[in-house]
Formats: structure tokens, C-alpha cells, sequence
DNA sequence: GTGTGTTTGTAGCAGTCACTACAAACATTG
DNA sequence: CAATGTTTGTAGTGACTGCTACAAACACAC
């Protein structure tokens, strides 16, 4: 038999972790715990606390990602066309809890915490370029439908975390029921 | 000389410390320190910490309503209407520490952290509902409407937290479309 | 003055946290 | 076997947390 652990084993139960419990219950004891090995383990893989809260974030930004590959595969007009075709996945189970993750993150990012401080606006700037990429049209106006795309998707997923998801749902009705028709 | 603090006195610090340090860093001993007192008379006014949360949020509430009423001066005709006015208002200095705080509780609450995850979502449903009364048009179409302005905003000054103001205010240009008017 | 409410000093509680020291058992490679 | 890397046990550090106990000084209303 190998060596019982690795460092993507670990990962995912921290991931699991956090998506049961939150960022703000991840310690060494709760997730040795979980996994039911030693903490030392962990501490083993993750010098510090800092190294395990990266991991699991780019994990997080990794799963957000991944949710939100289907929305892209067809090319976009702007930021409604994307919100009206991401809306259906974003209903999807797992969605929300990704989410309430990226939240927690974002809120204690913007709160001056470290590392999240650190770490997590490269992920959004990682994810408004990535959007950029898969809309059409001339450079600046990707980067501004992209940029609106981050920021509308973002707002109605907070509204619905905490104002339910029918005020998030009727938000999304009032921002891509209005169809203007235009080339 | 009367008793040398008050209710409000203490609230009044205490929104000023969770302004500068956030709300992860809010405890009795260092609020006491910053103002100045024994931590026991902060105790003595807010028995728990819980307590005291619950004051602050309230007074965020507050502050938050107050740097937005002057969005809502003329009647609105949806939400992006209100995000065109509500941009230049939202630039004033003293909102971003108030929304970053703001963005800390929602993750906390999005997160199930208590008190937040108690508190939090009745802000947010006592924002959408107010902002409803001041749009024009039938009850629906306010709500709706009401609803998209808060996640739209919500969404915008979270981007402009986590991606800076430039890809914020690339992301208003989108929404609002050409029709951007600054002061 | 008496009674009641406020402020502070001093001290401590029990819990959690990230992190460390040290030794021993174990697996793997060579 | 020898060398190296992995896992665990036991034990502990020092710092911080919310919260409490108790007594004393203080302010105020009556």
C-alpha cells in the first residue's frame, strides 16, 4: 500500500469542508477531524493555515469555473444575452453553496482580511478576462460587457443568498425581460 | 456631569472601529481600547456580543440608507434608471468602507455565520422593499424593478471592491448604456 | 442620607486557535 | 539493510476569545 494521503485528496475533503461548513469553521483540528486522520497531516501538506486557504480557493475559483462553462458555449452578445443563458445553470444544485463561498471570501477580501485580501480579486480579474474572451465584438466593448456580466451575475446570486431566489428571481426578469432589439 | 457614556455614544465608536478594522475585528477589548474605556462597560450596555453586532449592523442599515437617499430624490423609472443616478452618489468617499462592511456581513450571513445569516437578509429585504416604494409604475413592475436595482448595485460595488474601479465603472457604462451622465 | 444605577480595577474562567517539539512507528526506494 | 519520506501519538506553547465574579468608587434621584 502507498502512502495513505496526498495533497488532492486533502484538497478535496477541504473543499467538501468548506462547502459544508463555511471558510470561517476551516481549521486544522475540524478538517483532521473530518478526514478522520491527524491534523499534523494536514500541517504536514500545508505549512500554514495561509497555504491551506489558497488551496481551497483556487479550488473554489476552479468549481466556479467549471459551473460556469456551459454558459459560454455559445458566443454572447453582451451582458444580457450571457444573464439570460447563465440564469437556467445557475439554478442548478451546488450553484448556491460554490457561491456562498465565494462570498464569505469576497466579503472578507473586502473587509482588508488576508489572505483572501490577497488572493481574491486575481480571481475575479481571472474570471472578467476569461468572460472577455468568449464575447464578441471590438476589445473594449468585450471588456465592458464582460466587466457588466461579472457584476450583474454576481449581484442577483447575492440577492439571492440573501433576499431568496424569488427577489433574485424577479430581478432577473426586470434586467433581461426588457428585450431591446438591437444589432 | 452625568454618567460619562451612552448607548449611543458606544454605538457610535463602535460603527467608526468596525469602519476601519471590520467587523472579524470587532471584539470588546479592542473597541474598549479605542475608546478609551473598560471593556465591562461595553458588556454592561451590550451583555453579549451578539448584542453589539446587532446594533452595528442596524446602524450600517442605516448609514447605507442614508448614502443612498439622495438616488431616490426624484421618482425612478426602473433600475437602471436609478443605477444612471445612483453611480456619481455611489462615488462619494465613505461609501466603499460602508459597503465593504456591508459585503463582509452578507458573506457571513451567505456563509450561516449567526447572528449575520439572522440578521442580514432583513436589511436586505427592508432595502429592496423601501427602494420599491420610490419607483414609479405598477406594483410588479416595482418590484421587479426595485429588485434588479439592489442586485445591480450590490453587483457593481462588489466588483468595484474585489476588481478595482476601473472594470466597475467599465461595467456601469455597459448597463446604463450611452446615456451615462456624470457629475 | 439612602437607594439605585454607572464605571472601573483586578482577576479569572473555559474554550479555541495556529503552530511546534519530539519521538516512534511505518512505508518506500535504492 | 540503509536512507528517506510519511503518519501518528503525546504534549504543549502563547495568544486571543467572550464572558463572569467581586468589590470599590462614583453619580444621580429622592
Amino acid at each position: 500500500m502507498g502512502y495513505r494521503h496526498t495533497n488532492e485528496e486533502m484538497l478535496e475533503g477541504a473543499l467538501a469542508a468548506v462547502l459544508d461548513e463555511g471558510l470561517s469553521r476551516l481549521t486544522f483540528g475540524r478538517l483532521a477531524k473530518r478526514l478522520g486522520i491527524s491534523d499534523r497531516v494536514i500541517v504536514y501538506y500545508f505549512p500554514t493555515k495561509d497555504d491551506l486557504v489558497a488551496a481551497v480557493l483556487a479550488a473554489v475559483g476552479a468549481q466556479l469555473q467549471e459551473a460556469l462553462a456551459p454558459v459560454f458555449v455559445a458566443p454572447i452578445d453582451d451582458h444580457r444575452d450571457l444573464v439570460r443563458r447563465a440564469w437556467p445553470v445557475l439554478a442548478q444544485p451546488g450553484v448556491d453553496p460554490l457561491f456562498a463561498l465565494f462570498f464569505e471570501a469576497g466579503g472578507l477580501a473586502a473587509a482588508g482580511v488576508e489572505p483572501y485580501r490577497s488572493l481574491v480579486p486575481g480571481l475575479v480579474q481571472a474570471w472578467v478576462e476569461w468572460a472577455a474572451t468568449l464575447i464578441t465584438g471590438s476589445s473594449a466593448h468585450r471588456q465592458r460587457e464582460a466587466a457588466a456580466a461579472i457584476a450583474t451575475i454576481d449581484g442577483l446570486l447575492l440577492l439571492r443568498q440573501l433576499g431568496g431566489p424569488a427577489a433574485a428571481d424577479r430581478a432577473v426578469r426586470a434586467i433581461v425581460g426588457d428585450t431591446v432589439r438591437r444589432a
